[in-house]
DNA sequence: TGCCACTATGTAATCGATTACATCAGAACT
DNA sequence: AGTTCTGATGTAATCGATTACATAGTGGCA
């Protein structure tokens, strides 16, 4: 443990070596009980202006930092959140990860990630964890509650927390919503893309089960009918949000003989890949077709051509349902459902259809890199 | 989970309402002691089958989990794994993280991440919170040790908890190093370009301390002198792995009465906004540029035209630093360093120069999505 | 002056697991 | 048979902070 020789005082008062510095180190040296030093760091009005300058003095003299666990088995409180997402690994949920993690920051609180990986070891492995207590609060960015499936069936496991939903709304569960209108954003893009003259307007969708999958779907069949255009369920192209889905419905566009001048994919991961299998096969993008997406990530902005598509307020996102959970955190009260604006962003990926438009194939870049 | 049988009963015997279950409780349903109760999960083998089952069975009856502060508090353990890195929301990270993840998670781990954003104070919050103790290792993917700068000035905070550096190494820290020859992989990339008959063989840089950067460039100048071309420091334009500094390198380059016929991006995102410039500019890619990247991210595959680059093995990386971290956590001996390899992947985006070339502007795509 | 209210502080119980040490039964060895 | 060893288990100390409760001191007010 301690080196105890005659000249001890390994650290005076300091930390250099060995071991911690406890609060009955900074007790003693500030004159104080341990009570005062608690007291000191979490309710500072509660101790005299002397004893508080003395052990703050101490504090900084000895580097004292207290121990999250002795304080955590006691007070029942980790300042740890657990985010809970289904794929790591996809660009769409770097930035929001950031957004959260800058306001968690802020409040004094940890961040944990669990990537679900669509296992269910790892999903019961996490139910345990945050039934242990493990974390004060959750944010689910995967569409579910514990042990309960995406449409609400099974019984959500117990965790006795404060729980955020955060893109993929839970309607079954009564916890704040922090989410786009998808419905809405859907509908606008096709109703954009029906107004330059697109008659045939394909979809690409997300997996089935997904909530955001099924409002933009709604959307979609809304901005149809609005723009006066029939539902062809022929144009429905099955996709799952990733680059290789949009690889496979570009592949499956290419074989058709009757293509839709327009194609509106539900994320823009889909689209790249799409769009580069239509290019790849000798078909101009926009000139032969029209390739919108979603989401507005980074490369949406270089990708050849420019993508025409639906930007979410990513960081802000992940603000915000930080922000919600710490205020219900700290017994705050919080708005049930938050909408974040989304904003539709046009590139170059989008054009009038060709039989209405005269112009050559050479297609009318409006902007090199960000137009709006 | 289950559904259980017709008298619901949630848990006959366990947390009777309200509390978590304690080893207590446990131990009272097997009949046995909390310190067998706690052999049983640490060291099976020293308990005897009998009363082994017993506490298996109580425990699944109960659903108990231990309280991860109490078990902390004691061991001085804490079953968590910082993962330290400079920008969260770089896709670059993303599959390296799951690759951390996925291990640390099989070896019983969690993970808190933290995004430094080039903030001093959250690097002093979290070298506080390391030295703390709440944290059992940390991998290091910014290169540099808390409290010092990354040419290893500064005294390193003491943390007391192996440490591993991945990807950027930290040359002055005596801590495992987890990397891929960058130097090597640069080299071979310039061979590869000048092989193909370029003359002009331009570079994009990453940031100027990075030692990816200086180990990279090293490798540009060293594959020039391979190959027999002068190094030109005309042609090393600067950069930082972004795509928005790609973008600019691009600009750069169009600007130029004198041109490279190939540009070796040091990041794909570069190489990505780079050629977006030069297609916007009316420059074809590879047929006046050629230009290779380095990382093969996911859109490296789906950029237009598909990007020639060296494929780092990200997943693996992470995977295998993690490996060595659990490694260094449980006692065992690890290697100093590990260096992965990298791949060369030919796609379109690099060509021979023109002139050399009789062919039309017309490239010849090898392949559609994946050559290799 | 005597009593109350209030503030500042200290004492010690508490959180829930791990683990050093003690105990005991039975096997093995002399 | 007596001694030692081994393996299985129980008892209770321990980790380091928080906090309920107790106590001392101070000022106000009748």
């Amino acid at each position: 443990m301690d080196e105890s020789g005659p000249s001890v005082r390994p650290e005076e008062d300091g930390a250099p070596s060995g071991r911690a510095v406890r609060i009955q180190d900074v007790a003693r040296l500030a004159d104080v009980s341990t009570a005062t030093v608690s007291r000191a760091l979490a309710s500072p009005e509660r101790v005299s202006p002397e004893a508080r300058a003395r052990v703050f003095e101490a504090i900084a003299r000895t580097g004292y930092v207290p121990n999250p666990a002795a304080r955590s088995l006691r007070s029942q409180k980790t300042y740890m959140v657990l985010v809970v997402l289904p794929d790591l690994s996809n660009t769409f949920f770097s930035k929001i990860l950031r957004g959260i993690e800058e306001r968690l920051f802020e409040a004094g609180y940890g961040m944990i990630i669990s990537d679900l990986d669509g296992s269910p070891e790892k999903e019961a492995h996490f139910a345990a964890f945050t039934a242990a207590g493990r974390v004060d609060g959750a944010i689910l960015l995967n569409g579910h509650l514990f042990g309960q499936s995406r449409d609400g069936e099974g019984t959500p496991a117990k965790t006795g927390i404060p729980l955020v939903a955060l893109c993929e709304a839970i309607p079954s569960a009564d916890i704040p919503q922090i989410e786009i209108d998808n419905r809405a954003a859907a509908n606008r893009m096709t109703q954009y893309l029906a107004s330059l003259g697109h008659r045939s307007i394909a979809y690409v969708s997300g997996p089935p089960n997904n909530i955001l999958e099924r409002e933009r779907f709604l959307g979609y069949q809304e901005g149809l009918k609005a723009s006066g255009l029939p539902f062809d369920p022929a144009l429905v192209i099955p996709g799952d949000y990733t680059i290789a889905s949009g690889v496979m419905a570009g592949q499956d566009l290419v074989t058709r003989s009757r293509r839709p001048t327009a194609v509106f994919c539900t994320s823009d991961e889909m689209a790249i890949g799409l769009t580069r299998t239509l290019l790849s096969a000798g078909l101009r993008v926009p000139g032969d077709i029209s390739v919108a997406g979603f989401d507005d990530i980074e490369f949406a902005a270089v990708a050849e051509p420019a993508l025409t598509t639906v930007r979410q307020p990513r960081r802000e996102l992940g603000q915000t349902a930080a922000s919600v959970l710490v205020d219900l955190l700290q017994g705050r009260p919080s708005p049930k459902r938050i909408l974040l604006e989304t904003e539709l962003v046009l590139r170059d990926s989008v054009a009038p259809p060709q039989n209405m438009e005269k112009a050559p194939a050479k297609s009318t870049r409006t902007s090199a890199i960000k137009p709006t």
